[in-house]
DNA sequence: AATTCGCCCTGTCGGC
DNA sequence: TGCCGACAGGGCGAAT
């Protein structure tokens, strides 16, 4: 799913079910979703932790305790819902025929890709869903998040105050290669995936393809603006569901209805109409206008 | 040092 | 109906 928008929007909708609230036990089901420790470790040093505050970072999702972070990235698929014991389930998920979105808009029971649950008081508790199994859990002590290799690496936070235009093309100077590929890397601006990298391209109105070293100062400039408005726009529209994405309660997002570029290959560009025409970029399928973006 | 390429998974869809 | 390949919001580590 998830990129900076949705974990974003995820953050703000599970922050105040849970600050405050002391983890309980730790259902673990599948225990190679905890990348750093094991099993055991993992479930003994959060059992009778308190939750006093999350965070975000790129795409990661931090959920802080005493003297513990609890590091949370959803991959393509996952998902981190609040079940209240006071409200009623809806049951699981089922993929509507026609739209191909999983219904069920509001909590349901974990089932067999509900892969850790933390039990807070009164029978509530936060679950982590991930179908692909792609997204990962970390356990790290406070002072050893930003020395971990994964954080280590991540770039400028793109909605951040330091985002600058000065910033920004300090950290993407030296930087070559294509500019999708670029974006996508995480190391000089974190938080866009497939979809956000293709909207703020279009919007910049630079070929994926494009190599960075070659860009004109008009085109870096059009790019450090894009980036944070597809990004607001995201978070505004409460991010965008394809598939699996949904608030910690449950909700769709709507921006799927607003993009520009991703999902529309072989649809007429907004802008002026030419036929937005899908290529691979670094493995990953990448829509952009001939017409508005050129190559050269 | 910087790219690229498998690979990790499950599920859905279209073609045959 | 079924089988098979392609594809899907991502990132890591090995190979080049």
């Amino acid at each position: 799913m998830p990129e900076l928008p949705e974990v974003e929007f995820l953050r703000r909708s599970l922050d105040p079910h849970i600050k405050g609230r002391v983890i309980q036990s730790v259902d673990l089901r599948l225990a190679k979703q905890v990348r750093n420790l094991g099993a055991a470790e993992f479930c003994r040093r959060l059992t009778g932790q308190r939750i006093l505050s999350t965070s975000r970072r790129g795409k990661y999702l931090l959920i802080h305790l005493k003297g513990e972070v609890l590091v949370v990235h959803l991959g393509m698929s996952g998902q981190v819902s609040f079940w209240d014991h006071k409200k009623k389930g809806s049951g699981g998920f089922s993929v509507h025929p026609v739209t191909g979105l999983q219904r069920a808009v509001g909590q349901h029971e974990p089932d067999k890709h509900t892969h850790a649950l933390f039990l807070l008081d009164h029978g509530d508790r936060i679950q982590y869903r991930d179908i692909r199994q792609f997204g990962r859990l970390l356990l790290l002590k406070p002072t050893a998040v930003d020395s971990f290799p994964t954080f280590a690496r991540l770039g400028l936070e793109p909605l951040g105050r330091g985002f600058s235009y000065a910033a920004f093309r300090r950290a993407m100077q030296e930087k070559k290669g294509m500019a999708k590929a670029l974006l996508l890397s995480q190391s000089t601006v974190a938080g866009l995936g497939n979809i956000y990298a293709d909207e703020a391209l279009f919007r910049a109105r630079i070929h994926p393809k494009r190599r960075m070293e070659t860009l004109s100062e008009d085109r870096w400039k059009a790019l450090h603006k894009a980036i944070p408005e597809v990004l607001r726009q995201g978070l505004k529209n409460r991010g965008t569901t394809l598939m699996d994405y949904r608030s910690a309660e449950g909700a769709m997002g709507s921006n799927q209805e607003r993009l520009l570029a991703y999902g529309r290959a072989g649809l007429p560009c907004k802008r002026c109409k030419t036929v937005l025409v899908k290529i691979q970029v670094s493995q990953r399928s990448s829509v952009f206008c001939p017409a508005c973006q050129p190559l050269g």
